[in-house]
RNA sequence: UCCUCGGUAGCUCAAUCGGCAGAGCGUGUGGCUGUUAACCACAGUGUUGCAGGUUCAAGUCCUGCCCGGGGAGCCA
């Protein structure tokens, strides 16, 4: 029996016999020589064969073998400078497991037409690969850091009562003999767990039943939502900051390899470092109507706005103090002028758009219960959420940071549904 | 929901003023002792999204429908 090895672990390998278990990622033949591109999830290894015929019974094993055949090798790792890689296989034998059927994705361009169909093919090819890698580890640094900071993980439900923002996009579902909506958001539930441990945060996916149809957009997409009790909107503006600039940092250290097969240009990335520039909701809009926007002032920004704001900055942008009327109904009113509120959004650059939005919220009870009710929602629905101002409420601020949107910006692809494994887009359900 | 572009071979696309539907890639066969999305030679491949209309003649023009891309709105 030969060792078991990975592709990644080669190079400390050179000079010994190994098995290699994968997937045919390219064939090559020369006259009486053979190569086979061998892919097991962790990278790519050539591997060759000579034959003084051309009709040995490996040169006939080979050339049964089709792109993506799964296949078991065996055979010497040595250092070869024209290699991808520089490390190949001498193949001593291999067993073919299945012959794969012609494969549908081709080395070359294709629609986005034809290979959303095939996402469960499509994620096998070099770059979907890369950006699910750098999807792990960027999820990785974000539990980094929020344990570093002493945040403790709640996760909150999937299944809810009703809307934590109540707008309209909410996706229904039977319970039973009652309704539940898919969380928007794990916020409310993320107040009172912060008021039972402090420092929390929740990860998970979030559902919009909003019918956008753009780059920036899932159906199904995760959030990261820190919420901290006693931190005030200069506090939690200050985790939000130290947090990307920690998972960008952290990101492209460890994820160079895919960056690259990516080709990301890293200068502005590399620049993503603490402070970030800061501009109020009234200042960005003087520097919308300079560039010509329509926008009406007092309304949300849209997404042509966030990128000509983005772009007078070279980091990520926070913007502040957002008019109450445009924003959810449980945020601090700006204490020197109520009509705004101590909200903040960041932008990230390169028209990435909007990744976090954030604020400090409301702890006084009849101020929360005046904003609930203006907002349309009931007393009765909010009774358990309005608790927390009851028993022992404090200050308390948190934010929410949407992973596919900061992995699309990282990685720098052009359209998020490529930064999720299996997006859920309009109209798209299937694979 | 609105605007916009598109649907031709397995894939990516071409087809001039309405006049014989054709390239590359993939696939198959053969060749080549170091290939890098290998290369060279040869070969098969069509209900032009669907339905109707105009015309001697429609991939091309007209009407309706279906599907997809991009964007707007809405939002993270």
């Amino acid at each position: 029996m030969k060792k078991w090895v990975y592709v990644k672990d080669l190079k400390n390998y050179v000079g010994e016999t190994v098995e290699i278990k994968g997937w045919v990622y390219n064939l090559r033949s020369s006259g009486k020589v053979r190569f086979i591109l061998l892919r097991d999830g962790t990278g790519i290894v050539q591997t060759v064969m000579f034959s003084p015929t051309k009709d040995s019974p490996q040169f006939k094993k080979f050339d049964e073998l089709s792109l993506e055949s799964s296949v078991i090798l065996w055979g010497k790792v040595k250092e070869e400078k024209r290699a991808p890689g520089e490390v190949e296989i001498e193949i001593e034998d291999f067993d073919i497991v299945q012959i794969s059927e012609e494969y549908p994705i081709q080395k070359k361009e294709h629609s986005i037409g034809f290979l959303m169909p095939l996402r469960h093919l499509w994620i096998r090819s070099k770059k979907q690969h890369a950006i699910l890698k750098l999807r792990d580890i960027l999820i990785w640094k974000v539990r980094e850091f929020y344990k570093k900071e002493g945040f403790t993980l709640v996760d909150t439900p999937i299944l809810t009562p009703s809307s934590c923002e109540g707008t309209t996009t909410l996706f229904e579902t039977e319970y039973f003999d009652q309704k539940a909506y898919l969380s928007q958001s794990g916020q409310l539930y993320n107040e009172a767990n912060a008021m039972a441990f402090g420092k929390v945060y929740c990860f998970g996916p979030t559902f919009r039943a909003e019918k956008s149809k753009t780059r920036r957009h899932l159906i199904e997409f995760w959030m990261v939502e820190p919420e901290a009790a006693y931190y005030r909107f200069e506090d939690m503006i200050g985790v939000a900051e130290r947090f990307v600039e920690y998972i960008v940092q952290e990101t492209i250290k460890e994820g160079k390899e895919y960056l690259e097969i990516l080709e990301r240009d890293l200068s502005q990335l590399e620049n993503v470092k603490a402070p970030f520039p800061r501009i109020k909701y009234t200042d960005a809009f003087k520097i919308l109507k300079e560039e010509g926007s329509q926008t009406p002032e007092g309304e949300d920004f849209g997404g042509t706005d966030e990128t000509i704001i983005s772009s007078k900055f070279d980091k990520p942008v926070f913007v502040t103090h957002f008019p109450a009327k445009i924003k959810a109904f449980y945020m601090q009113p700006d204490p020197e002028d109520p009509d705004y509120t101590l909200s903040f959004d960041l932008l990230a650059p390169e028209g990435y758009g909007e990744i976090i939005g954030g604020s400090e919220r409301i702890y006084d009870y009849d101020l929360l219960l005046k904003k609930l009710k203006e907002h349309g929602y009931t007393e009765e629905d909010y009774k358990w959420y309005l608790d927390l101002r009851k028993y022992g409420s404090v200050p308390h601020s948190g934010f929410g940071l949407g992973l596919e949107r900061t992995l699309a910006w990282i990685t720098g692809i052009h359209h998020i549904r490529e930064a999720i494994p299996y997006p859920r887009t309009l109209y798209n359900l299937y694979p």
